[in-house]
DNA sequence: CTAATTCTGAATTGATCGTTTCAGAATTGG
DNA sequence: CCAATTCTGAAACGATCAATTCAGAATTAG
């Protein structure tokens, strides 16, 4: 009886994701985010909620999108193990080619602590992160490309805590070859 | 000719650094900090300055503390590898028992992105990690404790990429299990 | 077209932000 | 003790914070 549309809430969850990924949670100011989602805030605490609803929205969205990027390059490669160099690979190449770093480690560092809500997001999608590198490995392992007494839970945290280290790395140094030749030297490692 | 005395500058540094290192930089308010300094802010105009500059003194007075005893836990090993065995040891002890992750690590994925001066103050901290890991390895690899073709400025690199990646780890997972299992993997590899 | 309903935009809320002001208390050298 | 100087505390600054209000525009079903 009345009226319907309204903005692409998609859309200004995309737009507000990239505001909460430059700034940070605590840095980034509501009007910050309505200028770049192009709404009003009445329209935006009327459907979507709160500064941090929002933010449990464009967080989910990251994880979502990247997680499905992750598995849809694992199901292209021609191997286990060349998945997960690929992965490696992708991760170097995606720190020095983004303007910012990873925002799953950003809010991790900076709420984390503070927001079960937000912890449990995160926690969840390590958990799935984990889940995909740890059978590629396990499988790797079963077909030979791993060394028999290789630990594919072990090697799977090592993995994802030594890329977690490159972006700080890079936000310091800026140096490509830094990260090049760590990466070359983890998948030596691992092939092994 | 006139009043001199006024309040322990290194004391209140001590607590701001606190307040700073939990809270993070934008989360920390000046009545937070001014608070736990035990000060009124015109005091701390008159004397420190502004929000920045107090931030500036709080994390050269943390990375300033953590580079010595670092060097003095370093000269206490009994050997080149020992220490750096000892530096991955003590990483995870911390991480386990410190109620907070660095505040190295969180000021440099909240701020340094945008802030020049505080990525130089990191950079020059990381820089001198950097130097006196990589000469332990060096003095290590020169002394038969490393293999004869490893790259002492490469595994530094990579120790430093771990260890951060260890925080977030202990943040999401709070498992002491897991980094115990990290570190031996990480210095089983080294010494090889 | 009309009436019912919903969404939107501008204005504004009280709270809090970082920072400043300034009168008076405190301390100094002489 | 005095005069000069500096520090301190309470109050308040304008700006901005997240969030709300509500009149009117927009859209719908009949």
């Amino acid at each position: 009886m009345a009226r319907s549309v309204e903005f692409n809430e998609e859309e200004a969850i995309e737009k507000a994701m990239e505001v909460f990924w430059e700034k940070g949670y605590s840095a980034a100011s509501m009007r910050d985010l309505t200028n770049a989602m192009k709404i009003n805030s009445s329209s935006l605490y009327n459907t979507i909620g709160d500064k941090h609803a929002l933010f449990v929205k464009c967080i989910t969205h990251y994880t979502h999108s990247h997680m499905e990027l992750a598995k849809k390059n694992a199901q292209a490669a021609r191997s286990p193990l060349n998945a997960v160099v690929n992965l490696i690979n992708n991760s170097v190449n995606d720190i020095i080619n983004k303007a910012n770093s990873c925002m799953i480690i950003k809010t991790t560092f900076e709420i984390a602590n503070d927001d079960e809500e937000i912890l449990a997001i995160l926690k969840y999608n390590g958990d799935a992160t984990h889940q995909l590198i740890g059978s590629l490995l396990q499988k790797a392992k079963e077909q030979g490309e791993l060394a028999a007494d290789a630990d594919p839970v072990l090697l799977t945290d090592y993995l994802l805590s030594l890329i977690t280290g490159w972006h700080e790395s890079y936000i310091l140094h800026q140096d490509p070859h830094r990260l090049k030749q760590m990466a070359q030297f983890a998948i030596k490692q691992l092939a092994r």
